[in-house]
DNA sequence: GCGAGATATTCGGATGTCAAACTATCGGAT
DNA sequence: ATCCGATAGTTTGACATCCGAATATCTCGC
């Protein structure tokens, strides 16, 4: 329709694909235009985002959820986790998480251990050399500036972490408020 | 367990895992904390999103890498694109899309032409069936709501795509800016 | 103690993504 | 008219993730 005219003559902006996409979603006549916008707008950022990650991983030969695994364990009380709590953690699927393990256990970086009080449990431990290699992805995510949020200010930082926080209805995380006690 | 008291007893909130990885990462002494906490939010947001979506479309039987090719070639002149463009759309590689449009091919819902104009350009178009699978599909995600965009207000919308575009250096999508010329 | 239901983990198959190699075609410079 | 570098698309193989169906173990109520 509106044949010729590719582009609005009016209006100015129009160059981002979401923006589009807008455009083309209510002209379509579809209901809950913010909905679909927020949708697109997080497929597209979050693919960004992971994009630019990836890259500073991988001269380190780490990928995001590999170095997400190293983390969580260097944070956990004596650097060990169940699978399954890296699967919560996570939010993966109990299979992807042996799948991780499994090949982070053969670069070295985590054994696996057998709880003694529930053989069902197979635990994960740091090595380390696992906490080498987590310190080696945190300089590189840090000198990378985690991709497009380094272009992002601390106001817009915040707002952003609280506006995700709110749509999976958990409270804002406390940037900046560290009681130290 | 009860008399434990294992929570912060200062602190009132503390049980969103993001709150909780990023008073451990400062703990940990790591720098940038607002970078860390964003990207931390946008994994485990997305996540959410992403199953609650992926949930909603099961029944109507498509993926939401289907549903998008699905969506975007609605939008299309003519309902056709060629596949390099619904690889720059989605941000995926041209191998993924030949992949997708084949599965839908397969499934009925898109059919393969050749340019006539540039014998190298394999143009996909939707067919009947495509369409109507594209409307379940829509139909599919606006009763689930978007997932867990259906608990924000309008406001927290704006903002949060607002935002999102910030991140990724784009103008903010001007929801409810309808000019209609 | 015993069996029902939950939980931890593994296994096999499908989906989707990337990377690299290859074919066909196009467009411009000579 | 032709050659060369770029582009479109496919193919193949590796990888990562999900889902669902096992298997082993645990927990709890009786």
């Amino acid at each position: 329709m509106l044949p010729g005219v590719p582009t609005a003559p009016t209006h100015t902006g129009g160059d981002d694909p979401v923006e589009k996409a807008r455009r083309q979603w209510v002209a379509a006549g579809h209901r809950d235009e913010s909905g679909f916008v927020v949708v697109t707008s997080m497929l597209r950022s979050y693919a960004l985002l992971m994009r630019e990650m990836e890259r500073a991983l991988k001269p380190v030969d780490l990928t995001l959820s590999r170095y997400e695994v190293l983390l969580l364990l260097s944070f956990a009380k004596g650097n060990r986790l169940p699978i399954m709590r890296l699967r919560d953690l996570l939010l993966i699927h109990g299979s992807s998480a042996t799948y991780l393990v499994d090949k982070l256990v053969d670069a070295g970086w985590l054994e696996r251990q057998h709880d003694p009080a529930d053989r069902r449990v197979s635990l994960v431990h740091l090595t380390t050399a696992g906490r080498r290699q987590m310190q080696k992805g945190t300089k590189a995510l840090l000198d990378a500036g985690f991709g497009p949020v380094s272009g992002m200010d601390e106001r817009d930082r915040r707002d952003l972490a609280a506006l995700l926080a709110a749509m999976r209805g958990a409270e804002a995380p406390r940037i900046g408020d560290d009681p130290a006690a």
